[in-house]
RNA sequence: GGGCGGUUAGCUCAGCGGUAGAGCACUACGUUGACAUCGUAGGGGUCACUGGUUCGAUCCCAGUACCGCCCACCA
C-alpha cells in the first residue's frame, strides 16, 4: 500500500540515477523517427542554478520529455560556457584570498589555475540541474573551451578573416578600466546619473575680441557684448586636456566672426597653453548649451566623428586604468609639438598623435575624477569659469546640475571610458543580412512573434562587433604578428627596414598556417626572410629582439608573436548550435540534429546570443540554427520585483526543491509560463502545486485500494457500458488533445493548466466520487469495467503529467506496478497517447453533464434547506 | 530621441467583432473513512480616455494620458 504522500527527498535521487543508468536521456538515433533537438543555453561554468535557469530548463525539459514520449529521436545537448570575464573574476578573487594577484603569475600559470578551478568547482550547475530533473544527454556535455569547440572557433575566425568579415582596426571602443579590457556595446549599461555641466571660457588667441550677439526668434537682439573668449559647456572637464578643436554649427551666426581662428585651452601651465582651431561641423546643436563644442576625438564618440571628418588630431589622455597618462616626454615638449601641429607647421599621423601625452605634469598619474576636480578648480581660480549670479546676488561659477547618461560595465560596474585602441571587429552588418532575412521569411519564427520586431530593430542598426578582449581566460585570437617592412633603394641595392610600429597580422588555425601566409606575404613584397618552425615569441618585445638578424644565406629572420588578446565569450557561444554537434566534422549528429527545433531563452539575450547564432549558423552551415525561438518571461518575486541577492528577495530553486520537491517547482514554473513578459513566483504557489502532487498521489492510492491499479494498458472505449466510464474516456481524450495542442504552441501554462484541471476537477472531484457506488455495489460487470477504466485513466494521467512532474509520475508507476501487472521498463518508454485524441462519447458526455448539474443542484438545494 | 509593450473584478492576469472570464481574496453553505483538503453557490467590472470604421467595438484604426521595458552620441 502506498503511503499517504510522496517523499521527494528519497525518491528523486533514486529515480534520477536509474534514468541515467538506463540511458533514458540519449537520443534513440532511430532513423525512422523525426529528429528533435534543443541546445541548452550554456550556463556560465561559474554559475549556480537560479530561478531563471529553473524556468528555462524546466520548459525545455517539458518539451524534451513530451517529444521523447511522442517517439521522436530526441537530443537535448547540454554544456557550459567559459564566460571569460566572469570566470577570470572568480578565479582572481580566489587567488586574492592567498594574497596573490593575477599579474604575480605568468599567463600560462594563471590559465592553468583557471582550468584547475574549473575542474574542481566549475559546473556545479550540472548537478543542480539533475536535482531539477533535467533530462539532457549528459554524455554529450560540452564546454566552450574544450578542444573541439576551440578548433571550431579558430576555423570560424580564420575563414571570416580571410573573407574580410573580421578585421583589425583602431576605433573608439568601450574600455572597462576595472578589467582593463575592451567590451562590446552590449556589455555596456547606460544609466542616468546626477552630473554637472561646467561652463568655461576658452580665450581667443592673442587677446582678440569679437561682438557676440544673441537674438530671439523674432530676430530682436537680446544680448550684445564684446567677448575675448568662446564659451564651452562640458560634463567632462578632464578631457579638455585632449581637445583638438572647438566646433560650432556652420549656420550659427554668433560665432561666424571667429570661425577659423584659434582659441586657448584654459588649463595647464600658462606658458604652454595650447591653442586649437575653431571649426564648423554639422554636429553641434546651436540651441544647446553655448552652441560651441570642444572636440576630444579620443574620448568621446561624437567628438570622434567630428575629429575624423575634420582631420583633427585625437589625443589620448588616459591609460588602461583610466588614470591620466604618466608616460612620454614632459608636457612642455609635447605641448610645443601639439602647437606646431595646430598651426599646421608640423606633419602628424595617428601613431605619432597617439604617442603624445598632453597631460600637464601636475595632473599625470591622477585618477580621472581627481583630475576633473583639479582641472575645474584650476580653471576657476584662473578666472576662466563662466560666472552667473547666485541666489544671494553674488557671482558664482556656472555649474548646471544635470542628469546625464553614463555608461557602466555590466560586470565591473565601473564607468566605461571610450578609448582609442586597436581591436578586432566582426563586420556584423554583413552577417546580419541573412540573419534578418531568415526571420523575415519565416525560416525561423519568434514565439511570441512580436520579438522579431526587437530582433529586426537591433539588426537594422547594428554596429561592428568588437570581439577582442584584453583578458587571459578565453580563446586566444589565432593571429600572429610580424613587422611591417619598408624597402628603399639605396646605392643600387634594396634596403629593408623592419617597423614594429604597426605590425602586420597573419591569421591561421595553427601557427604553421599563419607562418605560411606570413612567408608568402614577405616573399610577395620582395623580402627574403625565414620564419622558423613553431618558434614564435610570447610578446612583441621578445619578437622584436629575436627578429632582424641575417643568416648566412642572406635571409632575414622574422619572429612572429601571437596576439595576446582573447575572443569575446559570445563569439564561441555563437557557434554553439553546430560546434556542439561536432562541426567542422560532418557527424551523424550534425546531419541529424541541425537545425534544432527550438531555442528556449529569455529576451535579454536576443542580441547577445540569438542574433549571433543566427548569423554564424547561416554563414557556416548555410541553414538556420533553429526553427523556433521561444522567448519566455523573466522570473520576478511575488510583488513583481526583480529578484536579487542585494534586495534579499531571491528565491533559491534548490531550497524550494528541498522543501516541496522538484515536481512542485517544475509544475509551478510551467503553469506560470504564459506569453507575458514576466512571471511572479511565490512560495505559496509552489506549495499549492506540491498539494496537487499529493492529490495525484492519493488518487493513485484510492485506485490501489479499490483494486483499480490493475490496468492492462489497452482499452476499447466502444465496449464500455457505464456512462460514467464512457464519459471519463472522452474527457481523457479531450485533455490530451488540449495539452498536445498547447505544448505544440509553447503554451506551457495552458498545457499544465488543462492537466491540472482535469486531474483535480474532473477525475478526482467527480469521476472518483461517482464511481464509489459502482465499486462498492454488487454489479460485478460494472465493477470490473470501472476498475479497469479508473486504472486506465490513471495511467493516462501519469503520461499526461510526466513531462511536467517526472518524479512523482515515475514513482507512482513503479509503486503501482508492484501491485498490479508488471510493466515494461521505465516511463521514458511510455508513449504519449494518440489513440483517443478526438474521441468523444457524446451521449455519455451529455448525460454526465446532466448528472453533474443535477448533483450540484441537489447540493445547493440541501444547502438552502440547511440540511 | 527611436522602438516595443501595458492600462479588463479588491489583487495577479487571460480573452475576443455579437449578452464580460480564470486564479487568488471575500461571503454563505457543505464536506474531510484516497487526499497536508476541497466542493458548490454568491457578491463584485462604463474592459484608461477621445474620436473613427461597423448593423454592432473591450476587441479593428487614429489620437490622448499615464505606466513599464529595450535601444540611443545631445556636449
Amino acid at each position: 500500500m502506498l503511503n499517504s504522500r510522496f517523499d521527494p527527498a528519497a525518491a528523486e535521487p533514486r529515480l534520477y540515477k536509474r534514468w541515467e543508468e538506463e540511458g533514458c536521456f540519449k537520443p534513440s538515433m532511430d532513423t525512422a523517427a523525426e529528429p528533435y533537438c534543443i541546445v541548452i543555453p550554456p550556463p556560465n561554468v561559474t554559475g549556480v542554478l537560479h530561478m531563471g535557469h529553473a524556468l528555462n530548463h524546466t520548459l525545455q525539459d517539458v518539451l524534451i520529455r513530451f517529444e521523447r514520449m511522442r517517439g521522436k529521436n530526441v537530443l537535448w545537448q547540454p554544456g557550459t560556457d567559459h564566460a571569460g570575464i566572469a570566470t577570470q573574476m572568480v578565479v582572481e578573487r580566489e587567488l586574492a584570498k592567498s594574497q596573490i594577484r593575477r599579474t604575480d603569475l605568468t599567463r600560462d600559470d594563471f590559465v592553468a589555475k583557471v582550468w584547475e578551478w574549473k575542474e574542481e568547482s566549475g559546473g556545479q550547475i550540472v548537478n543542480q540541474d539533475k536535482r531539477l530533473g533535467v533530462s539532457a544527454d549528459w554524455s554529450r556535455e560540452r564546454f566552450t573551451m574544450d578542444e573541439g569547440l576551440s578548433a571550431a572557433v579558430r576555423k570560424v575566425f580564420v575563414q571570416l578573416y580571410n573573407e574580410g568579415l573580421i578585421y583589425r582596426d583602431k576605433r573608439l571602443v568601450n574600455w572597462d578600466p576595472h578589467f582593463q579590457t575592451a567590451i562590446s556595446d552590449l556589455e555596456v549599461e547606460n544609466t542616468e546619473v546626477d552630473g554637472h555641466m561646467w561652463h568655461f571660457k576658452y580665450p581667443l588667441a592673442g587677446g582678440e575680441t569679437y561682438t557676440y550677439v544673441e537674438k530671439d526668434e523674432d530676430g530682436t537682439v537680446t544680448l550684445e557684448e564684446e567677448r575675448d573668449y568662446i564659451s564651452i559647456a562640458t560634463t567632462r572637464p578632464e578631457t579638455m586636456l585632449g581637445d583638438g578643436a572647438v566646433a560650432v554649427h556652420p549656420d550659427d551666426e554668433r560665432y561666424k566672426p571667429i570661425v577659423g581662428k584659434l582659441c586657448e585651452i584654459p588649463v595647464g601651465p600658462k606658458e604652454h597653453r595650447r591653442l586649437i582651431p575653431i571649426i564648423t561641423d554639422e554636429y553641434p546643436d546651436p540651441a544647446f548649451g553655448s552652441g560651441a563644442v570642444k572636440i576630444t576625438g579620443a574620448h568621446d564618440e561624437n567628438d570622434h566623428g567630428v575629429a575624423q571628418r575634420n582631420n583633427i588630431p585625437m589625443y589620448s589622455l588616459m591609460d588602461e586604468r583610466a588614470a591620466m597618462r604618466a608616460d612620454g616626454a614632459p608636457y612642455a615638449e609635447v605641448a610645443a609639438v601639439a602647437q606646431r601641429i595646430a598651426e599646421g607647421a608640423e606633419d602628424w599621423d595617428g601613431p605619432k598623435i597617439q604617442a603624445m601625452n598632453l597631460v600637464p605634469d601636475e595632473y599625470r598619474g591622477l585618477d580621472r575624477y581627481e583630475a576633473r576636480e583639479r582641472v575645474v578648480a584650476d580653471i576657476t581660480a584662473d578666472g576662466n569659469a563662466v560666472m552667473v549670479e547666485g541666489e544671494d546676488g553674488e557671482m558664482i561659477p556656472y555649474i548646471e546640475k544635470k542628469k546625464i547618461m553614463q555608461p557602466f560595465g555590466d560586470r565591473s560596474g565601473v564607468v566605461i571610458e571610450p578609448m582609442l585602441t586597436d581591436q578586432w571587429f566582426v563586420n556584423a552588418e554583413e552577417l546580419s543580412k541573412e540573419a534578418r532575412a531568415a526571420v523575415a521569411d519565416g525560416r525561423t519564427d519568434f514565439v511570441p512573434e512580436n520579438w522579431s520586431k526587437t530582433y529586426f530593430n537591433w539588426l537594422d542598426n547594428i554596429e561592428p562587433w568588437c570581439i577582442s578582449r584584453q583578458l587571459w581566460w578565453g580563446h586566444r585570437i589565432p593571429a600572429w604578428y610580424g613587422p611591417a617592412v619598408e624597402r628603399k633603394e639605396l646605392d643600387g641595392g634594396w634596403v629593408e627596414t623592419y617597423g614594429w610600429g604597426k605590425p602586420v597580422p597573419f591569421c591561421g588555425e595553427t601557427f604553421e598556417e599563419a607562418a605560411h601566409s606570413a612567408f608568402a606575404y614577405y616573399k610577395d613584397i620582395g623580402v627574403k626572410c625565414e620564419i622558423v618552425g613553431d618558434d614564435y615569441a610570447d610578446s612583441e618585445i621578445e619578437a622584436q629582439e629575436r627578429s632582424g638578424q641575417v643568416n648566412e644565406d642572406g635571409f632575414y629572420r622574422v619572429t612572429l608573436y601571437q596576439d595576446p588578446d582573447v575572443l569575446d565569450t559570445w563569439f564561441s557561444s555563437a557557434l554553439w548550435p553546430f560546434s556542439t554537434l561536432g562541426w567542422p566534422d560532418e557527424t551523424d549528429e550534425l546531419n541529424t540534429f541541425y537545425p534544432g527545433a527550438v531555442l528556449v531563452t529569455a529576451f535579454d539575450i536576443i542580441f547577445f546570443w540569438v542574433a549571433r547564432m543566427m548569423m554564424m549558423g547561416l554563414k557556416f552551415i548555410g541553414e538556420i540554427p533553429f526553427k523556433d525561438v521561444y522567448i519566455h518571461a523573466l522570473v520576478l518575486d511575488e510583488k513583481g520585483q526583480k529578484m536579487s541577492k542585494s534586495k534579499g528577495n531571491a528565491m533559491d530553486p534548490l531550497e524550494l526543491i528541498d522543501e516541496y520537491g522538484a515536481d512542485a517547482l517544475r509544475f509551478t514554473m510551467s503553469r506560470l509560463a504564459g506569453m507575458g513578459r514576466n512571471i511572479r513566483l511565490s512560495k505559496q504557489g509552489v506549495e499549492g502545486n506540491r498539494n496537487f502532487g499529493t492529490k495525484l498521489w492519493n488518487a493513485a492510492r484510492f485506485c490501489q485500494m479499490n483494486e483499480c491499479a490493475n490496468w492492462d494498458g489497452e482499452l476499447d472505449p466502444a465496449a464500455l457500458t457505464e456512462p460514467v466510464n464512457q464519459w471519463i474516456v472522452s474527457e481523457v481524450a479531450g485533455t490530451f488533445a488540449e495539452t498536445t495542442a498547447a505544448l505544440e504552441a509553447y503554451r506551457f501554462d495552458d498545457a499544465a493548466g488543462a492537466a491540472y484541471k482535469f486531474v483535480w476537477n474532473t477525475y478526482c472531484d467527480w469521476y472518483l466520487e461517482l464511481i464509489k457506488p459502482l465499486l462498492n455495489g454488487d454489479n460485478e460487470d460494472a465493477k470490473a469495467e470501472t476498475r479497469r477504466v479508473a486504472g486506465w485513466a490513471l495511467d493516462q494521467i501519469l503520461k499526461l503529467l510526466h513531462p511536467f512532474m517526472p518524479f512523482i509520475t515515475e514513482e507512482l508507476w513503479g509503486e503501482l506496478a508492484e501491485h498490479g501487472p508488471k510493466r515494461e521498463g521505465f516511463l521514458m518508454l511510455q508513449r504519449w497517447p494518440e489513440f483517443g485524441v478526438g474521441y468523444v462519447h457524446e451521449a455519455a458526455t451529455e448525460e454526465m453533464d446532466w448528472v453533474c448539474e443535477l448533483i450540484s443542484e441537489i447540493r445547493s438545494f440541501r444547502a438552502d434547506l440547511g440540511v
